[in-house]
DNA sequence: AATATTTATCGTAATATTGCAATATATAAA
DNA sequence: TTTATATATTGCAATATTACGATAAATATT
């Protein structure tokens, strides 16, 4: 099969998966990494920071990019990327909720 | 290929990927939805919770404790799984650091 | 011991992901 | 207009993931 059954599941569960699946490759934690790190938003040199072909980053970057997760715009012959703070704000606080319903339980069994 | 050149990028890359992609499955946020929606942590029954046969939540079961987001201890003929507090610290942690470079650069330019 | 129950593993088919060379596209500079 | 530069797309090979039937393993119950 190899084919997710997205649609058994609900909608709130597949959009974490998908921002969560788009971070699960170390390649695409180095980019933005790498984003956070620069000054400026025009990130032309990611190629040459990853030691990856430009067509394999590039394809990193539409993935993020897909998932919501950084934001491109045009600018000139450089294309400028940056990361979507809203998709973070959301993944920080699934998280945030999930050790707030652990912290109320307070069963430590495992 | 479908090789990723793991061993080109940061320990703390491929660990954070890691993680990230163990979630980056609607079936495994569904798993952790359902640790935290039980009282009890012995959960022989979330087979029954999701639309998959056993084999298959049984191996998703075994990716969220290979990348440690879950602890599962044997009670009996039932297992004991329960959620990882550290594991989700970890990643509510990258998330917060992300904010945080976010807010002190205050450059919104995308 | 025999049976039932629960979870794990194996084997396999279908599909997805990763990576890159080759090439296309699109703008900037000469 | 030609050339250089930057990014995207296509096509393809290698590997990984997803899903499940069949079966194994391990303990509980009778």
């Amino acid at each position: 099969m190899g084919l997710t059954k997205t649609q058994h599941f609900t909608t709130q569960h597949n959009e974490l998966a998908n921002i969560s699946k788009a971070l699960g490759h170390p390649a695409r934690i180095a980019i933005i990494d790498y984003l956070l790190k620069v000054d400026t938003c025009i990130c032309g040199d990611i190629v040459n920071e990853l030691p990856l072909a430009q067509p394999t980053v590039s394809q990193h970057l539409k993935e993020l990019k897909n998932a919501g997760i950084i934001k491109g715009t045009i600018e000139g012959t450089a294309i400028c990327y940056c990361i979507n703070e809203k998709a973070i704000e959301t993944l920080k606080q699934y998280f945030d909720t999930i050790l707030w319903s652990l912290e109320k339980k307070k069963i430590q069994c495992c």
